[in-house]
DNA sequence: AGTCTGACGTACG
DNA sequence: ACGTACGCCAGAC
């Protein structure tokens, strides 16, 4: 009975991806994130050298203008430090988003980063 | 075409 | 384990 509450498909979201008026780049980005499973994360660095870049800091700056987020889960997103890093509707949002999917944080950053991490 | 700005990474103190 | 300085490169003007 809930099934017209249902998410948003994959398939539907990659063509919604699509049709932004956004350069490839941040488009091949968000396509990336789009995979991401629930608690999961990548960083910034993962995703430029997914694309043979090594522009992480222009990935940052694709995910900061995300039209579509939460459903482009950039929020899977954290920095190859284990810190969080930024989030457009703040931190602590994002901090309360990747908890709620069972990733442990303490003091802003993920404790054991590497047991979280969605490799390509 | 030139310049500036970041949701970053890393080296170094 | 901090903070800071500097390099990085796509995108916006």
């Amino acid at each position: 009975m809930y099934s017209k509450l249902k998410k948003t498909s994959n398939k539907q979201l990659l063509n919604q991806i699509e049709e932004l008026p956004s350069s490839d780049f941040t488009k091949a980005c968000y396509h990336i994130i789009a995979r991401i499973p629930r608690g999961k994360v990548v960083t910034y660095q993962s995703i430029a050298e997914h694309l043979g870049s090594k522009a992480y800091r222009a990935v940052g700056t694709a995910m900061a203008k995300n039209p579509l987020a939460p459903t482009v889960p950039c929020h899977r997103v954290v920095n190859s430090t284990g810190r969080i890093g930024q989030y457009a509707f703040g931190q602590i949002e994002k901090i309360r988003l990747l908890e709620s999917e069972g990733i442990e944080i303490k003091a802003g950053k993920v404790i054991d980063l590497e047991k979280y991490i969605y490799k390509f």
